[in-house]
DNA sequence: ATGAAAGCGCTAACAA
DNA sequence: TTGTTAGCGCTTTCAT
C-alpha cells in the first residue's frame, strides 16, 4: 500500500502538500496539483482511513441504527436503508450498520470514534435510546419523533397531518363511520412512535369532524384481517370507510371484501397510508404515500449539517398529498 | 475522551500494560488486571478505533456488499443482513454496509483500510466483481457461487442438490411431468447464480429421472402467476406437479389454483424451495427451506478464518432436507 | 505557494 | 510480570 510519503516523493513535494491537494484547504498551484494527482493515480494511493481519523478526528462514517423488528415492514426498512446509504455516499460518507445490542452498540461506536454521527430508526414514544444518545458526544438524528426529543433532531412523516387529511376527505364525502386498520398489535404494544401518532391523529380528527371512529390494530394475513374486520364491524356497525395503515394486510383485505361480494368504493371506501405509491399496491387505491426516500435523505442531510457544526436541534415533519385513485365514494344510502 | 495514557496513569501502570490487558496477548497478574479494569470503568475509556487500526493494521470491521436489487426477495436480504450482523458482533466485528457503486466502493473500502474483509452477496454466474475482488488484498467470501471463483471462498445453498431432491421425491410419487416456477425473468436475465444453478439442477435431475420438465420464470403477483401457469400448461399439458422457487408468487398461485377449483395435492402437487419454513407460508407446503441464517453465519465464520490467516479457498454448499407437509401426492389417474 | 515537524492514540517489538 | 519507545499514516500548526 502506497502512503502519503510515497506520493510526496513521487511528486517531488512535501507530504503536507499532498494532504492539502486532497483536502483543498490550501491553494495549490495548478502545476503542483497535477503532479500530485498523477503520482496518486500511478501509485493507486488511497488515504488510510484510520490514520486520517486519528489525525483529523473525523471518520467519514455514520452509524445507522436499524432494529430489524418483525412488526415493521421490511420493504420500508429497505427503502430507508437504500435512501440513507445513497445519500451518505453523496456526501462521501460510509455507513456502519447497527442492528442489535442497542445501548452498548451506541456507546461503543460513539466513544470508540467509529462514527461521526448516528442515525436512529424506528423511534418509540419513550425510547430508552434517547437518553443514551443525549449522553453521547456524537451528533444524532432520529427517524421518528419521541415524546421528548431532548435536544436531538428528528425527521418523520407527518402522521397526524396525514390522518387529518384522510378523515377530512372521507367526511367530506359524507362518511360518518370510519375505521382505521392499523399496524400489528405488537407495534402498538411497544409504543412505536408512528403507530401511536397516527392513531391519536386519527381519533382527534374524527372527533373534530364529528364522525364515529374505531381504531383497530391488525395482523397481516387472511386470519388477522378477518379478525380485525370483525372487530371493526362489531364496534361500528355499518362502517363504510376504511383507512388502512398496514400495507402487508392489503392483499388479504381486498381478497376478503371481494369474497364477501363487497365492491370498492361502491360498498366500502378505502384510503391507504403506505410507503408504496398507490399504483403499486395490489390494486390502485386512493392513498397518502409516506415519502420514505425523502425522509431518509433529509435525515442524512440534517446529520451532515450537525456534524458540520450546526447546533440547533430541529424536528422536521414531511407531508404528503392525498392521491385520488377512485377507491373512495359517498357512502351507500 | 479518556485515552490509554489516562488509564495507565489512573491504574499506575504503563500504557503497554493497559494495551495487553485489553488484548490478552500477555499474561497479566490478577492484581494489575483488576486495577486496570477499574480505571477503564471509572474513566469510561474506549480505545480509539482509528488509532488502533493504524497501529495494528486491523479495523475489526467487515464490509457487507448487499445490492438491494428489486428482483431479490427483501425478506431474504433482511434475513442475511440480520444473520451477518449478529454473527459478526459475536466475533467483535462491526459491519460496514455497501449497497451501490460496486467496484469503486470495493476498492475504496479495501485500499483505504476501512475493512478487514468483505462479504459479497448475490453473486452472478459471471459476476464482474469477482475480478475486482481478486485484485484486492482483502480476504473475501462470496455468498453465492460464480462460474469461476478465482480462489475466493464461497458459501451458498446447494441448489443443485435441492433440485435433485425435489425431482426425486416427485418422480417417486409417480409424476412424469414436472414444472418449475422460477424467479422473476429479470433474475435470470442477469444470470443470478442461484437462479441458473437451480434451473440447471432441475433440468438435469429431470432428464436423469426420465421425466418431462418445464422451467418457467415467473413474476410475482396474480397477473404474472397467471401468465406463468399458462405457459407451463402450454409446454407441458396435464402437468401435475409444481416446484415453486418464488416465495412472493405463492399467495397468487394458491389463490389461482383455488379459483380454478383445483385441490392440492389432489389435482396438483406442490413443493417449494423457499427461505421461509414451510409452515410460515400462506398454507403448509412440502418444502425445502433455504437455511439463510446458517449461510450468513457460515459466511462470516469463513471470513473470520481468512482474516485470521487461513489461506485455502473453500466452497461450502449447505443442504436441506425435504419436509413433507402433505402438499404432494401421486398424480391423478 | 510550499515545507518541516509535532502530534493524534494505539500496538508491539525490545528491554528488563 | 511489567515498562520504554518507535512507529503506524495522516492533518495541521508554524515557518518561510
Amino acid at each position: 500500500m502506497a502512503t502519503i510519503v510515497d506520493v510526496a516523493a513521487a511528486a517531488g513535494v512535501s507530504t503536507s502538500t499532498v494532504s492539502y491537494v486532497l483536502s483543498g484547504k490550501r491553494t495549490i498551484s495548478p502545476a503542483t496539483r497535477s503532479r500530485v494527482h498523477r503520482a496518486i493515480a500511478e501509485l493507486g494511493y488511497r488515504p488510510h482511513a484510520g490514520a486520517r481519523a486519528l489525525a483529523s478526528n473525523r471518520t467519514d462514517v455514520i452509524g445507522l441504527v436499524a432494529p430489524l423488528r418483525e412488526d415493521v415492514d421490511v420493504n420500508v426498512i429497505m427503502q430507508f436503508v437504500r435512501s440513507v446509504t445513497t445519500t451518505a455516499r453523496g456526501h462521501d460518507l460510509d455507513v456502519l450498520l447497527l442492528t442489535k445490542e442497542e445501548d452498548a452498540g451506541l456507546r461503543r461506536v460513539s466513544a470508540g470514534s467509529l462514527v461521526d454521527g448516528l442515525l436512529v430508526m424506528d423511534i418509540e414514544a419513550d425510547d430508552p435510546r434517547v437518553e443514551v444518545l443525549t449522553g453521547l458526544d456524537r451528533p444524532t438524528v432520529l427517524i421518528g419523533v419521541p415524546r421528548d426529543p431532548r435536544g436531538l433532531s428528528c425527521v418523520d412523516f407527518d402522521f397526524v397531518g396525514a390522518a387529518r387529511t384522510v378523515v377530512t376527505h372521507l367526511s367530506a364525502l359524507g362518511h360518518r363511520r370510519i375505521a382505521f386498520l392499523a399496524s400489528p398489535p405488537r407495534a402498538l404494544d411497544r409504543h412505536a412512535g408512528y403507530a401511536e401518532r397516527v392513531r391519536d391523529g386519527f381519533l382527534d380528527a374524527a372527533r373534530a369532524a364529528g364522525v364515529e371512529a374505531v381504531h383497530q390494530p391488525c395482523e397481516p394475513g387472511p386470519a388477522g384481517v378477518r379478525r380485525a374486520l370483525d372487530a371493526v364491524r362489531a364496534g361500528l356497525p355499518g362502517v363504510g370507510a376504511l383507512v388502512v395503515h398496514n400495507e402487508a394486510a392489503l392483499p388479504a383485505l381486498l381478497a376478503l371484501l371481494a369474497e364477501e361480494g363487497l365492491s370498492v368504493p361502491g360498498d366500502v371506501s378505502i384510503v391507504t397510508i403506505a410507503a408504496s405509491a398507490g399504483d403499486e399496491l395490489p390494486r390502485p387505491l386512493t392513498s397518502l404515500t409516506v415519502p420514505v426516500p425523502e425522509i431518509g435523505r433529509t435525515a442524512v442531510e440534517m446529520l451532515v449539517a450537525r456534524i458540520g457544526g450546526e447546533r440547533t436541534a430541529e424536528t422536521r415533519l414531511l407531508g404528503a398529498r392525498l392521491e385520488d385513485r377512485g377507491s373512495t365514494a359517498a357512502p351507500r344510502g
